[in-house]
RNA sequence: GUCCCUAUCGUCUAGCCCGGUCUAGGACAUUGGAUUUUCAUUCCAAGAACCGGGGUUCGAAUCCCCGUGGGGACGCCA
């Protein structure tokens, strides 16, 4: 069929992964995953002729961790390569013959510069609808130096490679009838324009840049994120399906992505609003798969101990806000010499006599032969209602006398996983440090 | 400065195209409660918005105009 549908990433390796260019490239990713289409990842390094493997491996790494394959361009190949812009010379000196040949080129100060209709043309925008400018000036499409600029190369590529619907951030809108003069010079069919909203500062003014705190993808991944967390919120910036779902299956997202939904008003990135993305993610995790990339989170080596860690990690993942502060806590479980918390141990001694309850605690491991989670439970119960305490005032400083924390999991199951030896050494290491 | 886009809770947004069903819905965050065992979990509740002014209309968050705010583009960057 050839009105499939073709969408192309067009970006310039840069270094670094902005979440803004990320999320343009999902919209295209969705557009075709939608349509059954066709992804295109192209590469424009007209200018940038250093380290450009590393640069672009930054891309690609970021791209595959969210899961953005492409159908054709670097590494795939594909049927209208080459992919990157610096190969595609000849190609570009060729369409520039057909502009020279309508007298729709000519040179000035070295340069070569594309000569405008002077009519104004009019949009057809996907999302903002009809929008009419008039291009004045006469632009270059050549430099001095004999390089090809971006408009021009922008659009002979996407005539070349056949695209049919290009999807780019909103700063592009007051380019694109640049971009329309082009088509119409060179008789190409004219691709459908969507144009989306840019990500702003989370505060300040303008938008996010490289230098804003979660503003590069290698951020996310450097802190363990969850990459279809972070694909989910970047779905939900600008693009809602019209529902009050937000936590989505990337299929089900694929099945309702469209133009329509997306906003035309420009988004503030919000890192509290990320994070619980990340959460929600985790928690619905399988168990299997939580278990493997907890381990992975902690630098541990976990032969002969799966069983347990997996048991720890299981327990634990209801309470798992995100995998960069998970290993902070769950690891008095595989370590005996943790530390107790400071704000943990002010906040114990804050009311009555934690180490009087710590003793007490320690007498009934004592006169117990089998340990039990439920049973020490069960006898601190006992005594509390004996003594007219609060549960509280037994149970807080259990929990940070084992494990040097205020909080954490269930606390049955974790002094069960503890084992009664590991408890009562526990206990005796914290009444001489925190007498 | 010129041009273009945009405008609903602090933030992301639904509703707007096809005016009445909106005492404007959801989510994040915040605050307060509950789970008489911690807690970072879970549950419940509360506060919180139609930018301003003119029209059109019986009736406007919804349509039109003008302001204002926000954003972007005006490069031999992409």
């Amino acid at each position: 069929m050839s009105d499939k549908v073709r969408v192309r990433f067009a970006p310039s390796p840069t270094g670094f992964f902005h979440i803004g260019s990320a999320r343009t490239a999902l919209f295209n990713w969705l557009y075709a995953k939608h349509t059954g289409g066709t992804f295109v990842l192209r590469i424009e390094d007209t200018d940038g002729e250093r380290n450009r493997e590393e640069y672009l491996n930054i891309l690609k790494n970021g791209m595959r961790w969210l899961g953005l394959d492409w159908d054709e361009g670097p590494d795939v190949g594909g049927d209208y390569g080459p992919y990157f812009q610096s190969q595609r010379e000849n190609i570009y000196l060729e369409f520039l013959e057909i502009l020279r040949k309508k007298g729709r080129a000519y040179d000035k100060d070295g340069a070569v510069f594309f000569k405008v209709s002077g009519e104004k043309q009019i949009l057809h925008d996907a999302v903002y609808g009809d929008v009419a400018r008039i291009e004045e000036k006469d632009f270059p499409i050549f430099r001095s130096n004999g390089t090809p600029v971006f408009h021009f190369v922008n659009v002979v590529d996407d005539i070349c490679m056949k695209i049919t619907d290009v999807i780019r951030g909103q700063d592009h809108l007051t380019n694109t009838n640049k971009h329309i003069e082009l088509f119409k010079a060179f008789d190409a069919p004219m691709p459908q324009f969507a144009h989306i909203p840019l990500i702003l500062k989370s505060e300040g003014q303008g938008k996010m840049s490289k230098r804003d705190r979660g503003a590069l993808i290698e951020e996310y991944q450097a802190k363990n994120f969850l990459p279809e967390a972070v694909r989910n919120y970047l779905c939900m910036l600008g693009w809602n399906p019209k529902n009050d779902k937000e936590i989505m299956d990337i299929g089900e997202i694929i099945k309702l992505f469209d133009f329509h939904g997306i906003v035309k008003s420009n988004a503030r990135f919000d890192e509290r609003k990320m994070a619980h993305f990340n959460t929600e993610h985790l928690r619905a995790l399988p168990a299997d798969k939580f278990c493997e990339l907890a381990a992975a989170s902690m630098k541990r080596d976990f032969t002969g101990m799966e069983e347990y860690a997996n048991k720890v990690f299981a327990l634990c993942q209801p309470k798992a806000l995100n995998l960069e502060a998970f290993p902070s806590m769950v690891d008095f479980f595989f370590d005996d010499s943790y530390a107790f918390d400071p704000v943990a141990k002010e906040k114990v001694f804050k009311k009555g006599d934690p180490i009087a309850r710590l003793v007490e605690i320690r007498e009934m491991l004592k006169s117990e032969s089998n340990f039990d989670g439920q049973a020490l439970h069960d006898k601190i119960c006992e005594a509390a209602e004996s003594k007219g305490l609060k549960l509280a005032e037994y149970f807080s400083p259990l929990r940070l006398a084992v494990s040097g924390l205020a909080g954490g999991p269930d606390m049955v199951p974790m002094l069960d996983l503890l084992g009664g030896g590991r408890v009562s050494k526990r206990i005796d290491r914290a009444l001489s440090e925190l007498s």
